[in-house]
DNA sequence: GTCTATAACGTGATAGAC
DNA sequence: GTCTATCACGTTATAGAC
């Protein structure tokens, strides 16, 4: 492993692309030696099958989108206002850099979910975490109203990531294209925590 | 065509189970025909080939989810508020029958999108909407802060969607039972409401 | 390390008997 | 209409020359 521009780095970052465009099934090896200007067979020869190469991608892409949000939630540093503003802040950007990621994750995961999930101790990192135990202790002050704290993720972590999954029918739907987009969630960075806080006390 | 246990119709049927779980490209015939507990060659006697078999299950999938919305958003007798009533109503009963069918759009618009989409009036039925006419005029009138309907519209959509493709990864985070995650998006029917309004005006 | 050629396999589809 | 057997093809993976 030496330069970024080294066969083996190449053919990594022309699996990213493939994979996370079209899935594992649906991405030929021939689709990645392509993308990658690379012939077929040198594939094989660093990475030994398609399904080896696919881990590595999942893994790290797994590994980065859970990462992303384990360090908002159990920031000791931050309280629970602090740490929605990060969230929406940090995750859409992480997300605009690499827009396909979360549709990617999700149908991978749901082809493979158990096998997955327990490469990633994701349960320890979420439900253990501060932003758990701060949410708690906002619900027993009267400042949440709603207790459960899974309608809270969900409802953050949909606000954050529907739009990049949805992309494709919204831009249909309003014949947008790209920048508009992106545009729009740059907005959602400021206007998130503001619908969020908003949500949180009702009557 | 004659009884819904037909052996066209017990395709059809097996074919909507696997294509839902699976996607098209890592569904092979031989599933298909296994879930249905019929002969491999029924199924090209039948449908001809495995994409035009696909065909029908995506249209059928997608008119239903279109149809779901559109329905709500066009209703002459309702005001917005209602309206968003009926919309986390509909929805969510909708998507708990057949709770597949949100991850399978998704991914495979993402595959096809001109394909698919051009084969169905979106944009008219959407974007031309009473309830963006609606919208606009609550905005006009200062009862909404935000001005852009798409905001609002994938803050709805959000909020109701986004946990039923997070599913396998929310049921791994809180190893939450279908069961259990049924009864949150039973609550959500009624919470939703209660959120979009409060996120409506802000200051 | 990189190439060409090809083997090995899986899958969609059909022929033809019943 | 339904079955068995098989073809035809595309794709993954490897052998072997350079």
């Amino acid at each position: 492993m030496q330069s970024d521009s080294s066969t083996e780095e190449r053919i990594k970052e022309a699996a990213r692309v493939v994979f996370y465009k079209k899935g594992f099934a649906a991405t030929r090896t021939r689709d990645i030696a392509e993308e990658a200007n690379i012939n077929l067979a040198l594939l094989n020869y660093y990475f030994r099958s398609k399904q080896k190469l696919f881990d590595i991608i999942i893994v790290e892409a797994l590994t980065r989108f859970v990462k992303t949000i384990k360090v908002v939630l159990n920031d000791k540093e931050t309280n629970l206002e602090q740490k929605i503003e990060a969230l929406a802040r940090n995750y859409i950007d992480f997300i605009l850099e690499e827009p396909e990621i979360p549709t990617f994750i999700l149908t991978e995961v749901r082809n493979n979910p158990e096998e997955l999930l327990k490469k990633l101790p994701v349960r320890e990192i979420i439900a253990n975490s501060i932003f758990f135990e701060q949410h708690r202790e906002a619900v027993e002050l009267g400042k949440i109203t709603e207790p459960n704290p899974l309608h809270f993720l969900m409802n953050l972590l949909g606000l954050i990531i529907f739009p990049f999954i949805a992309k494709p029918m919204l831009m249909a739907i309003n014949d947008l294209k790209t920048p508009e987009f992106n545009l729009l969630m740059q907005e959602r960075k400021k206007l998130i925590p503001i619908w969020v806080k908003a949500m949180i006390k009702t009557e």
